[in-house]
DNA sequence: CAGCATCGTCGATACGCATCGATGATTCCC
DNA sequence: GGGAATCATCGATGCGTATCGACGATGCTG
């Protein structure tokens, strides 16, 4: 492998003329950058990484603390992962994966040998073990989700409160009195993360100014559970039926047990889901659906990392973002009145 | 930070002597041990990760390349990932995500940089364009998957070929004589991966072998497709169909329109999909399947690496590792007579 | 044309660890 | 009990880059 010597040598300048050329941190001529870049290229010189992170202090990677096989949702944490790793290469930067299983060991031991410049969480729950440790570390920390408490932490996540509020709305708009919203599946609840709540919320605020009934009902990834939920929402309403069902799983088998009840999509009752785009518009009755944002919610966390970075700030920071979340009307929902 | 000079210093040793205790490459006593490990204790010393791969020329570091979010399938990829890491921590090395939008430049970049040690190529094609990079590297490659030709490379997959022969043996042992394999889904078959060959040529050759009859079909993943193919099935099958479908999308689609005929899993019709054994039992009737072993894999790939790496053998190498699938029988299939 | 600021480049040093050769301290054997 | 072999430790050096101070060259001002 060349190192920044031999480029030196085959341009006839210093080392450091090298380096500067590279950084640009010193004015070089234009004669001078010519030969040091012909060098460069023909040598095909890559800085050593190693070095560079040790004369540099800045090791232009950033950590992602992944959740430790939650066997459940994989492929929407895959498309958060997928995400941060391309947005972080447009911000010069690498993603060194950490899994859960290692828990708040692992994050010290990142941070202490030096292996990252700032971490990325991901799957925030309400009190999690991890936020002490994230808040003692003198790096840069950008959760994804918010915690019950967030002071002294860097957060970001869709706004869920925004998604409720919107799917009621609508719902309303399209003339249902009565709205059936079915929680995340039990293996979601149980690690409270708090997202749910604020989702509920949401909903419930909107039902509040629109004047129209709310009803929360269990979910759940077996049949009988939503079957049970559906015969409680038919049961008190009057008129067509609505569903929110923002757990993947379980907006299935609510599409399923509805439509064994005789009942269609878009006709006899409105649902909306969430789901990709492209997977919306597969089903048999394209879905409505509610779009969390999972690639933007991504790439703004990877965004406020680089500029913490820029910003050399070692000191605590504290923010808030909210990404907006997308309703869109497709086949699942009654068209407004 | 603490350095190991720090270190020494506590302990009263040279630096030299903190890092043999550290490494165990030179005897020590137990005496100046106890001192270092206290030392080191004491002040949370940890090796700066920057200076000892410029000093040690090995970061710890496999790279990981993912494909570019296949939008589809995601979930398993995120098995695949999350098992690489932490397998990799178990053998003392961390995984850097590569997503392959980079391309055959990523490769270089990493290792020219010498932020890797090695690397691991997931969703081999069987022309993969990473292939010529894979082999002219210097550093360890390990391949999951199989390309066309595989010399010179290091791979490692599912033994595809004896999953089909093991599902049309089974068929054939619970009585059908006809069994309809469904073909994945165009999206991944326009993929020119060739484990969706190895699992027909599987089927093939176990129906030689049995005498039964093993009719190939085309899958999608919208319903008329799906309907076609059941259609073709049932007219060229006497006696109770079979069906293997093992494209986890495909597997619901199939279910569903088997049971919107009236035929019953495990009763009138057998059906064997790949599932994981959780959302395998999860489902009305339980699906037997064919598990591909995707955490196997994984942990193999992981530790024919570090191997590799062990080996410090920079040369090419060539090997190729099959990892056997297991069928398990659920309620989806029937009885073997 | 002397004096001074600016520009472009160089040499030296630090970053933190691994490793090699050397050196003193022990132990062993005949 | 003296020389060889072994053991435990130290000091010095190198890994490849970033950065700082210094210095010669150039341009400008009065």
């Amino acid at each position: 492998m060349p190192t920044s010597k031999d480029v030196a040598q085959a341009a006839g300048v210093a080392q450091s003329t090298v380096s500067y050329v590279l950084s640009g941190k010193r004015p070089i001529s234009e004669k001078t950058r010519k030969k040091v870049e012909a060098a460069i290229e023909q040598l095909t010189y890559q800085p050593n990484a190693g070095a560079r992170a040790l004369a540099g202090r800045r090791t232009h990677v950033i950590g992602l603390v992944i959740p430790f096989i939650p066997e459940l949702e994989m492929g929407s944490i895959m498309e958060f992962v997928s995400v941060i790793a391309s947005t972080a290469r447009q911000f010069d930067h690498d993603i060194l994966l950490i899994t859960d299983d290692e828990g708040a060991a692992g994050l010290h031991r990142v941070v202490g040998q030096q292996i990252c410049d700032g971490l990325i969480l991901m799957q925030i729950e309400d009190e999690d073990e991890r936020l002490p440790v994230a808040r003692s570390l003198n790096v840069p920390v950008v959760l994804i989700g918010i915690p019950r408490d967030p002071s002294g932490l860097v957060c970001i996540d869709a706004d869920f409160e925004m998604a409720g509020e919107h799917c009621v709305r609508d719902l309303a708009a399209a003339g249902h009195s009565v709205i059936s919203v079915i929680d995340w599946q039990p293996a979601v609840t149980e690690r409270h993360v708090n997202y749910v709540d604020r989702f509920m919320h949401g909903t419930d605020v909107a039902a509040q100014a629109l004047g129209v009934t709310v009803l929360h009902l269990p979910g759940g990834t077996d049949r009988d559970t939503i079957s049970e939920s559906v015969d409680k929402a038919l049961a008190s309403t009057t008129g067509k039926p609505a569903f929110i069902a923002p757990d993947r799983t379980i907006q299935d088998i609510l599409r399923r047990d509805l439509s064994s009840r005789g009942l269609t999509l878009g006709l006899d009752v409105s649902v909306i889901g969430s789901a990709s785009p492209t997977l919306a518009e597969l089903q048999p009755i394209p879905l409505s659906t509610i779009d969390l944002r999972p690639a933007e919610v991504s790439r703004q966390a990877v965004k406020i990392m680089c500029q913490l970075l820029e910003a050399d700030s070692h000191g605590p920071h504290e923010s808030l973002e909210l990404v907006p979340t997308v309703i869109t009307h497709r086949s699942s929902t009654l068209r407004p009145e």
